[in-house]
DNA sequence: TCTGGGGTCCTAGGACCC
DNA sequence: TCTGGGGTCCTAGGACCC
């Protein structure tokens, strides 16, 4: 018998902010995004007194904040990936078969454990992380992804375990569970589910004309009703390399200047080929793009184009170039810009790369690349970089609120005092 | 004043080919 | 009035996730 595991921390960012803050351990605690824009992550504290809306803007809590002793952290991305390769360095040792889902969730599958009492191993894979990385998780497990997920939830009202594997359990549960928290069921296919009477997983479970779910939910769903069945269709996933990657920033001020724009893109070319390079991968086309703030009354523009590379090229150089082509072609003076970004598409292993006939030096700038890359690991991110991407960075992301690299990085290691 | 960022999968429809 | 059939590839857009 084959079962599933869902571990998921509990309000990961904050938590994470928390172990390097123990004064905030009672109190509400929430993450601000990028740019310090809105809020992202809650802790139940938080929620308690009303927070919880994801992406609620910041200026808009700023009072609630206030009233509530609410402690608010800019998030510390670099921090919460060092956190959660120790998570996932400790989960590892209980299952040989794991799939990372996200920054804050793997799957466990358990085969050939079925003499284990998934309670007791539940709370040990609890204890476990808690004690070694001060991070609370909540641990699901029952026999497909979907219903493991389910479980999950369930867990995080009820000691932090939950595991449901025999039929009528699971039925239990299904009957009071809204069809419109299930995983892969968001809010448009919530609602279709909805005008046909469908408002429990278990009735969505039972549901009859599987056509129509097929027509209206696409494969995506008809999977979901059968996981839901107990009939496992997603299996683990395997690590894959990205199919794309991107860079993308809100701006912390408004920019109008094209010589910033050409700064902003070449920090976020920069970033987004760093990312290929450590895939071990190569893009033939790209994207960028500029915006202006959607959510003000101003005249609009949204600017994109694309490049194309004669062969495959993860060269920081070569994207900056491009991205700087690119905006030369879309640039309009005059407007307010609040955003741009980069893409990097039709991503191949760099084994497959394909090189061009009439290209006579492939050489990509690699031992640049690789030199430079080791210096920034070396000393610190940003060391050494294009010229193209500035000095002052004016238009520079909004961060007030933000802690020290504490894992990564040695002047910021936590002081104690004995 | 202030509104995130990074992904995946699926489908329909257009372009193109023989 | 009548206007093939079958296939592939690519892209945009929708939906979903964390």
């Amino acid at each position: 018998m084959r079962y599933f595991c869902l571990v998921d921390c509990n309000s990961f960012y904050c938590s994470c902010e928390r172990v390097f803050h123990p004064e905030t351990r009672n109190r509400p605690v929430i993450v601000l995004s990028n740019n310090d824009g809105c809020a992202i992550a809650f802790t139940k504290e938080a929620k308690a007194v009303g927070f919880g809306q994801m992406c609620e803007p910041f200026f808009q809590l700023k009072d609630r904040i206030k009233k509530y002793n609410v402690a608010v952290f800019s998030s510390n991305y670099t921090l919460y990936d060092s956190m959660s390769k120790r998570v996932m360095d400790i989960l590892r040792e209980f299952s040989p078969d794991m799939e990372i889902y996200s920054v804050d969730e793997a799957f466990l599958q358990f085969e050939g454990f079925d003499h284990y009492d998934f309670m007791e191993y539940g709370q040990k894979i609890r204890k476990d992380i808690l004690v070694k990385t001060g991070i609370p998780v909540g641990v699901g497990i029952s026999i497909t992804k979907v219903l493991s997920k389910i479980a999950n939830k369930m867990a995080k009202k009820n000691k932090g375990v939950w595991v449901m594997i025999n039929q009528q359990d699971i039925d239990d549960v299904l009957k009071t569970f809204p069809v419109k928290d299930i995983w892969g069921i968001g809010s448009r296919s919530a609602a279709k589910l909805n005008m046909l009477g469908i408002k429990t997983a278990y009735e969505f479970k039972l549901y009859k004309d599987e056509g129509l779910i097929q027509k209206l939910l696409t494969k995506t769903g008809r999977q979901v009703q059968e996981e839901l069945r107990g009939v496992s269709c997603l299996a683990l996933e395997e690590a894959e390399d990205k199919k794309n990657t991107g860079t993308s920033r809100s701006f912390g001020v408004n920019v109008y200047d094209k010589k910033q724009l050409q700064e902003a893109l070449a920090h976020f070319s920069t970033h987004a080929a760093l990312k290929l390079r450590r895939q071990n991968s190569v893009c033939y086309s790209m994207q960028a793009f500029i915006y202006t703030n959607p959510f003000q009354e101003v005249p609009q523009y949204y600017g994109q184009g694309r490049a194309t590379f004669s062969s495959g090229t993860s060269d920081t150089l070569k994207i900056i170039t491009a991205a700087h082509q690119i905006l030369d072609e879309i640039y309009r003076p005059g407007f307010a810009y609040k955003k741009a970004g980069v893409l990097l598409n039709h991503i191949v292993p760099k084994g497959q790369n394909q090189l061009d006939l009439f290209t006579p030096d492939p050489s990509d700038n690699e031992q640049l690349n690789q030199v430079m890359d080791l210096i920034n690991r070396k000393y610190g991110a940003h060391t050494i970089k294009s010229a193209a991407c500035g000095i002052h960075n004016d238009w520079k992301t909004i961060a007030d609120y933000k802690t020290q690299h504490y894992t990564t990085s040695w002047k910021d290691l936590l002081k104690v005092k004995i």
